[in-house]
RNA sequence: GGGGGAUUAGCUCAGUUGGCUAGAGCGCCAGAUUUGCAUUCUGGAGGUCAAGGGUUCGACUCCCUUAUUCUCCA
């Protein structure tokens, strides 16, 4: 009987908690407060502050399975997956780990015992490498591990590996250490005896694969590359749970393991094709059903689609797998959408955020494949103009240059040019493509460029103490600091022992503000908080960094703030009372100026719905309910009263949580002692950011005031303008249906005007070798008349030579009219004419041969002008 | 953060080197045809050409700024 994926995991766990590992929560797999990274792409990002000693250790040994997503790096572009059976965007990582506890033996003998003792995996099947050394660093190879490995496998099934695969490190600088991978070897028998495994590992055959990587963290790398030993070490280790699956379900393909069946199942009714069958389709649904968990689990994690940053990745995810579709499944309408119920029949259990999202999960899919589908149908349009010039110009291929430019502005991919250019009997230029797209790289990548200096110790801290909920000022001297160089421009950054400053996160603005020593002030422009340290950022390095210096946060700024962060609880806690309880915090801004608070929501707010909204906050605001602050409440504490908690978002065990009278929430911000300090709530904006996603922004305090101020002296000035009036709409809209009535006057006594001009020009007419010649000085009010003058003439007489000179503005102005007919048979050209006569009135023009007109600066050259341009008759 | 596009009628989009007094299809309204509907035909309404500056005799078109949006790269 097969072990269910379900069971899989959970004996992982069981294991490592009789090894007294405390089992922890999988992290958000969308990274928060870290500018380094976008995604939690391994296991032992959730301890990353662990390792970098920004943050205490609170268990000394940890297990967990860890949500993953990885589009970059050295074996996994997005690009790739799919091709093959065993690469993922998104994947469980199980991970053990030590912080300074247990080491190398006791990591590798537990590998060995969870694979094969309890899991019954074949050891004769097993390969473990270790690091070879390396003479760069000066490092020998890693004997104590091999050592180790000795006690459970035979020497020639330990083997040596290259720094690249055998020394992990975090970044450039950071932590770092040798690790060693544990690989399986899946073949037939008769395939292992032709080639022996030991050949196969680490050289990217599917079925010799790498299953688990245990990471012995015992050096710290330093910007100039050198390595420092680390005083406690520590263990870090992933195994890719999916492909324990397929070892442990004894079948060849990650994707024939359960965790998948049930979707690929799923896509073969909805296509009305087979898996198995044929390879191109085979990969179509091995992308659908891969990226169809990335995007699901990024979504109900809070990240939607987006045209930046984590959403642009998501997006391109989501598109890749609309595009294998399309192409290889013949979907030309959403399909992915209709996946979601399956996908959370398969993992809804171990991840409730699936079942908790899902209709807001398949709105967003389905509003991104419609307008990605509606994305390719213009590229289409597009790209059949340049194979039709192409065949024209009886090319051979389409230009590298239109290939870019189709996929880079319009978002069309290169692969289903390819295939539409090759059904049209083209091939498309790859090289120049390709050229193009190193040039747009580099580009960015000198844009982008950003130089981190070492970290400068003064002097050593746990963590910095964090004083800004009780005080905006306090005595700090700097622990440590740094350079950050970005264009050209560098600042630096600090970080204290203790600070008032709040850096920035769950959407509250860092602070600004000020350090001050003998008489030095340096002023702090932002804060911001990776992850647990609190970086405070300075254009300039005080004279004296190891001085003591007050910290002096600007206070009105706070306030403000603080004002903006409470209104939006209570704004939260309203919406849910008008709307319902499916309204979800989906992102938050909060600063001086104003807040901005997106929540899941489904249609439009009703005017009604946003005054309810508004009034409630306003009442609470009037109450002046005090605030309830409890900094470390156990989170158990914290579930009971009913606090909001946010789906993504990490919490600690230990949570501050904020009540302002109903509303309940976990929050690191901070707030206003009590709601009268608010003032006024004012919503200024309710719109939509996405499907089922809707933003408000909204105003407190001072500014609401001014807002409404700025409303009624508006009012004012109406009132005033249109006399006093008590009836103040009804006076505007009697004054605009005057208006509309004028204007229709005008308009006819305009027309009536120029019937009158062009019946008085007309008896002028004079007629010469069959030519009906005008040529006046007219007074005219604007060139608009001038020219629809000329126009009608031309519509009411033949063969008409008209020139009309008029003053308008003090400026002169020329215009020549001729019939089409004369303008074939004479050959004539007013432009020709009229920058001729231009010259009369120190001014030039042009037009088109049938009309033109010139401007000038000398009116008084009108009538030399209109005889100039009558002399081109002769 | 950097690059490249887009923004024209209710919708989808044309608009060439600056000059056709801004167009098409769909939709809308009216009339005709029809027992009625669909269809078809005829006619009509509907535009600050995203906003603001500039260059020019003349700007939807060129330049600058801003906004919104799409897209690629990091």
């Amino acid at each position: 009987m097969k072990r269910t994926s379900k069971e899989i995991r959970k004996a992982f766990l069981d294991f490592f908690k009789e090894k007294e590992h405390q089992i922890v929560q999988s992290a958000p797999m969308v990274v928060k407060g870290d500018p380094t990274l976008m995604f939690t792409n391994a296991g032992m990002n959730q301890f990353k502050d662990q390792f970098l000693g920004n943050e205490p250790v609170k268990w000394p040994r940890v297990a967990d399975t860890q949500k993953c997503l990885r589009v970059s790096g050295k074996h996994n572009d997005l690009e790739e997956v799919g091709l093959d059976t065993y690469h993922h965007t998104m994947f469980e990582m199980l991970g053990n780990w030590s912080f300074g506890d247990y080491f190398k033996e006791e990591a590798i003998d537990w590998s060995w015992e969870f694979l094969v003792k309890r899991m019954g995996i074949n050891g004769d099947r097993l390969y473990a490498t270790v690091f070879e050394g390396s003479s760069d660093d000066k490092l020998e190879r890693d004997s104590e591990a091999a050592s180790y490995w000795e006690k459970h496998l035979p020497k020639d099934r330990i083997l040596n590996g290259n720094k690249k695969d055998n020394f992990w490190e975090m970044g450039d600088t950071g932590p770092c250490g040798p690790c060693s991978e544990i690989h399986v070897d899946l073949r037939s028998e008769t395939e292992i005896a032709k080639v022996p495994g030991h050949e196969l590992v680490n050289k990217d055959h599917p079925l010799v694969i790498e299953i688990w990587n245990l990471v012995f963290i015992q050096f710290n790398r330093k910007a100039d590359g050198s390595l420092v030993e680390l005083p406690s070490k520590h263990v870090d280790t992933g195994m890719g749970f999916e492909r324990l699956c397929m070892v442990l379900q004894d079948v060849t393909s990650n994707y024939d393991t359960d965790i998948f069946q049930n979707i690929i199942g799923e896509i073969e009714k909805l296509s009305g094709k087979k898996y198995g069958e044929d390879q191109k389709t085979d990969i179509a649904m091995r992308v659908v059903s891969d990226h169809l968990r990335a995007v699901a689990f990024a979504i109900a994690d809070g990240q939607l689609p987006s045209n930046n940053k984590a959403g642009y990745v998501i997006r391109r995810i989501l598109r890749r797998a609309v595009r294998y579709g399309y192409t290889f499944l013949g979907f030309k309408e959403p399909f992915i959408c209709k996946l979601i119920e399956t996908l959370k029949i398969t993992m809804g259990e171990s991840f409730p955020e699936l079942g908790a999202q899902q209709q807001l999960i398949e709105k967003v899919i389905k509003e991104e494949e419609e307008s990605f589908l509606r994305t390719l149908s213009t590229g289409i349009k597009l790209l059949d103009d340049i194979i039709a010039k192409s065949k024209k110009e009886k090319e051979a291929q389409i230009p590298g240059k239109d290939v870019f430019v189709l996929y880079d502005t319009f978002g069309f991919p290169v692969d289903l040019t390819g295939l539409i250019a090759r059904e049209n009997e083209l091939e498309i230029d790859t090289e120049g493509f390709q050229k193009e797209m190193e040039a747009q790289k580099s580009r960015s990548r000198n844009a982008a460029q950003l130089e981190t200096g070492d970290w400068i110790e003064i002097r050593k801290i746990d963590q910095t103490i964090f004083l800004g909920y009780d005080t905006t000022e306090a005595d700090v001297r700097i622990a440590r600091y740094r350079k950050v160089t970005q264009k050209k421009k560098s600042y630096y950054q600090l970080v204290f022992d203790q600070t008032p400053f709040y850096g920035e996160s769950g959407g509250q603005v860092g602070d600004t503000g000020y350090i001050e020593s003998d008489g030095e002030k340096v002023t702090i422009f932002d804060t911001q908080k990776e992850n647990n340290l609190i970086v405070h950022l300075a254009k300039a390095l005080p004279a004296n960094p190891e001085s003591h210096f007050r910290a002096v946060v600007n206070t009105e700024k706070r306030l403000e703030t603080a004002n903006n962060h409470t209104a939006t609880h209570l704004l939260h806690a309203a919406l849910r009372e008008v709307l319902g309880t499916h309204v979800e915090q989906k992102g938050s801004l909060v600063n001086a100026d104003h807040l901005r608070f997106d929540f899941s929501h489904f249609q439009k707010m009703t005017e009604e719905e946003i005054e309810k909204v508004e009034a409630i906050v306003n009442e609470k605001i009037r109450a002046n309910t005090p605030r309830e602050e409890n900094r470390e409440m156990p989170m158990e504490d914290a579930k009971n009263m009913g606090a909001m908690m946010l789906f993504g978002e990490k919490y600690g065990d230990a949570v501050r949580v904020i009540k302002f009278g109903d509303s309940v929430e976990l929050c690191g911000g901070t707030h206003v002692a009590a709601t009268g300090q608010i003032g006024l709530f004012k919503i200024v904006s309710e719109s939509a950011i996405a499907a089922g996603v809707r933003r408000i922004e909204a105003i407190t305090g001072r500014r609401a005031e001014k807002y409404v101020n700025d409303q009624l002296k508006t009012l004012d000035s109406i009132r005033e303008t249109v006399k006093g009036s008590k009836d103040i709409l009804g006076s505007v809209m009697n004054l605009l249906r005057e208006n509309t009535e004028l204007s229709k006057k005008i308009e006819a006594f305009g027309r009536d005007r120029l019937k009158i001009l062009k019946a008085n020009l007309k008896s002028k007419v004079l007629l010469e070798n069959g030519v009906n010649i005008i040529a006046e000085k007219v007074d005219v009010d604007n060139a608009g008349m001038l020219k629809d003058l000329a126009f009608q003439l031309k519509g009411e007489a033949d063969n008409l030579f008209l020139v009309l000179g008029a003053e308008i503005n003090g400026k002169p102005n020329l215009t020549v009219m001729i019939s089409d007919e004369l303008v074939e048979e004479k050959e004539l050209n007013a432009g020709q004419i009229v920058r001729e006569a231009g010259k009369e009135i120190k001014g030039g023009g042009g037009g088109q041969p049938f009309y033109a007109t010139a401007g000038g600066k000398d009116p008084s050259g009108i009538p030399a002008a209109i005889e100039k341009a009558l002399s081109f008759l002769q």
